[in-house]
DNA sequence: GTTCCGCATGAATCGATAG
DNA sequence: ACTATCGATTCATGCGGAA
């Protein structure tokens, strides 16, 4: 029986004992924060989450395959003053389970409310870790191109009429000076720093990220027809985003009415047509093994 | 004899040796990475680099003040594939000396180094970590108050020369170069993200941190007459930065060629007028346990 | 004097080549 | 098989020369 595209209640390490090795192509995931979400987790206690956090991580590692990428959304909780070390431990403890310690990325989240408090400001960023099995996995890096300078053209439709003129004159041909750096650039790689909006929803779940977020993810580390997991799905936004692009998922949830909410949500949900940046990507294989010579081990 | 408003050639960890206990408002530095810059400092191989910085720490915790911060900022190398430990090994092996990780702001870097590699994108942050012996530290939030979003925008709009354009921060949460002029205006804390643009140029020195990083974190943390610390000095910026806001200095490096460099440097410099921002603040210690209610433990 | 454009270069990383 | 060095990649920025 197929075991994608379906959203299943109960606890991930239990569930995905019942899964092959090697089937699933990402994991991307926001785990309950520890003593947050209490009343729906159960609230793990900060002391005490690495422990709780690593036997589930080891069937994340046996699920994945050789060529997938593991994404955590973590972020520390302050206690007693002091920034938590429950996620730094959690990063040395998986090294000593197999996974590498690829990449962090950093998500700056723009539109969070201005807050003070005596001894810090607002914190305004999360961690993004990616986790690999392997140092060959599969990367499809066109699929996120963005705009060149998306901000420098905004700039430039600032400038006043006459100016454009005057530029343009000057010039002679099209847009004058700065513009002519950008012909035939127009799209770049981006950087490992995200800066999206947190959702301004509700959709009575605590901790919910924007699309956006696993829409990155997902295009970036996977192609269509991949297998996406995510074994602390809450209100579904990972499995939304997996089918709009045009991906299978596999949600779990322990908390039964995230498993509802979740199927709710993406009962009405369908492929989208891909962006014109996505089509560009082709789903060629950048591994990183395709840039070694075929002797070398 | 003074030990202040001084740049001292020698080895920050003997150097410091002489000092007294408790003399340190802030400790602001930017050690050598891991195997970089070998050639002016021997290249610290990453897998040394905890061993090799944490006698260090030791003396920068006996000279700071038990009210006085330690701002360390640091990245972590890419080896084999995967990011290194040792800037995390450090947090923990730090937090055993005694050292709160109070937090970890994030550097934004506008402009990073170019590149583009089958499974990374380029790296375009770095941690400034936050160390107090104390919870009760010293913190002065209303020097580092920024406009209220949408500031930029307005300026740019009125803007036809593109050059200035291109010079204008357009991050909203700070470190334009004329914040002062907006004073009167809607002012917010800032977040724990940082948005600045390296330094490069023509200078001699490998380009180092912008003079705006140290003086943000020297507004924050001290006040005028308080004494920053540099133990890994280079070219001095984090001296400049100490003398234009009129606090004093102590810069230690190893190098000769930086000491002279450093000398040189601030010689011109001298105490720039406080900002209106500044004068706002008007050290108001807003320490972490001013607001605590005297009740409470 | 001012505006505009060309160009060097930087806390980088990877893979290939050489020792 | 391992380490050391080198070239290719790539773009925001400041500076200097030109218009």
């Amino acid at each position: 029986m197929k075991f994608t595209d379906k959203i299943i209640l109960g606890d991930c390490e239990k569930v995905l004992q019942d899964f092959p090795d090697n089937c699933i192509d990402l994991i991307f995931t926001s785990p309950p924060y520890a003593d947050q979400r209490s009343k729906t987790y159960g609230g793990i206690k900060p002391d005490h989450y690495v422990e709780w956090f690593l036997p589930k991580t080891a069937q994340f590692f046996r699920v994945l395959k050789p060529t997938g990428t593991f994404i955590l959304n973590i972020k520390e909780r302050v206690v007693d003053g002091e920034r938590h070390t429950y996620v730094i431990d959690l990063i040395s403890k998986a090294r000593e389970q197999g996974w590498l310690w690829t990449e962090e990325f950093i998500w700056h989240k723009k539109n969070s409310y201005p807050g003070k408090w005596p001894n810090r400001f607002r914190d305004n960023w999360e961690r993004l870790i990616q986790f690999n099995k392997d140092k060959n996995f599969a990367m499809y890096q066109e699929a996120v191109m963005v705009p060149v300078g998306s901000w420098a053209k905004e700039r430039l439709a600032k400038l006043s009429e006459t100016d454009k003129i005057r530029d343009e004159s000057r010039a002679g041909s099209g847009f004058g000076k700065n513009v002519s750096n950008w012909i035939g650039r127009d799209m770049v790689y981006p950087t490992n720093v995200i800066h999206m909006a947190t959702e301004t929803g509700n959709k009575n779940h605590s901790a919910v990220f924007p699309l956006d977020l696993p829409e990155w993810f997902i295009k970036l580390f996977t192609k269509p027809g991949d297998v996406v997991l995510d074994p602390f799905v809450g209100s579904g936004t990972t499995a939304l985003a997996a089918i709009e692009l045009g991906r299978n998922f596999v949600g779990i949830d322990i908390n039964s009415e995230y498993v509802t909410l979740s199927r709710e949500r993406i009962k009405e949900s369908q492929p989208r047509l891909p962006s014109i940046a996505e089509k560009k990507a082709k789903y060629i294989v950048t591994k990183n093994g395709k840039h070694r010579k075929t002797g070398k081990k």
